[in-house]
DNA sequence: AACATTCACAACCGCGCAGTG
DNA sequence: CCACTGCGCGGTTGTGAATGT
């Protein structure tokens, strides 16, 4: 269907991101935000396509990302969202602030997976050490003068739909990943998971400003009130006449 | 010390979906 | 309704670093 691609290569540069790719670009969505990834790169002076830009903010240096090691908690955590969501890594991604769909996938392919495969929770990496998330641009958001402040600019779709920090994962007994047993209709994940749940048991929409403030918080109680809630949703489906 | 192997992760690719004229 | 565009997503690859022999 005549699909013009996604950006012409010629002239275009390809590869690793160079710091000052990266900080022209943090400059640029600074001042101007991102609502049109494609005509980015030109108004940016970037020779990059619209895509690569947008991978390489959302996966590195968007200001809300948390570098680093994943917990034992977070891996849990997407160990769990990938037994019942698959491999939507983008949906597991919004359910761990800070990390992106990338990453998540990153981590599962690397190590996770093959946790799993052995099923021997003992079972070490070769690699005692990991080492330090790779950094081939130092970028400090920290900096109050360099750091990103978009407040009226989602970052994304999914990534300001956070609603949660990874939670300790006792709720397991209460689900068996191995299971087929019962299936969940995309329709509940889509519902369910773009609401977020106040530690007072209100509801917040995903659009609701207070979503983003959330986004920050850490590890609490009303995130293990988040997933009780929601395997208890998911425990109810199975009760539920198939639609 | 040198080479081989494995790992981690950034980046690319292509497809599908939604929005728009 | 159709054609087209732009965006987002998931799969895959390339490469440098770490580790083993």
């Amino acid at each position: 269907m005549g699909r013009s691609p996604c950006c012409e290569k010629m002239g275009l540069n390809r590869g690793p991101w160079t710091a000052e790719e990266d900080m022209t670009l943090i400059a640029h969505i600074e001042r101007h935000g991102h609502s049109n990834w494609r005509a980015l790169p030109k108004q940016a002076g970037l020779l990059r396509c619209g895509k690569s830009c947008r991978l390489r903010w959302i996966n590195y240096l968007r200001p809300d990302i948390k570098r680093g090691n994943f917990t034992g908690e977070e891996e849990d955590a997407i160990i769990q969202l990938h037994a019942m969501l698959g491999n939507r890594w983008s949906m597991i991604a919004a359910r761990l602030p800070g990390r992106t769909d990338n990453e998540i996938k990153n981590v599962w392919h690397t190590h996770l997976k093959k946790r799993l495969d052995s099923s021997m929770p003992s079972a070490a990496p070769k690699r005692k050490t990991k080492k330090p998330a790779a950094v081939t641009t130092v970028i400090t958001h920290d900096s109050p003068t360099s750091a990103p402040v978009l407040p009226e600019q989602p970052i994304s779709s999914s990534a300001t739909n956070y609603s949660m920090a990874s939670s300790s994962l006792e709720i397991t007994e209460s689900f068996s990943p191995d299971s087929q047993e019962f299936e969940i209709d995309d329709s509940f994940w889509s519902e369910t998971l773009a609401m977020t749940v106040e530690s007072s048991g209100s509801v917040m929409e995903a659009g609701d400003p207070r979503v983003a403030d959330r986004a920050s918080m850490p590890s609490s109680n009303a995130d293990m009130d988040f997933w009780v809630q929601l395997f208890m949703q998911a425990g109810d489906m199975q009760n539920l006449p198939q639609i």
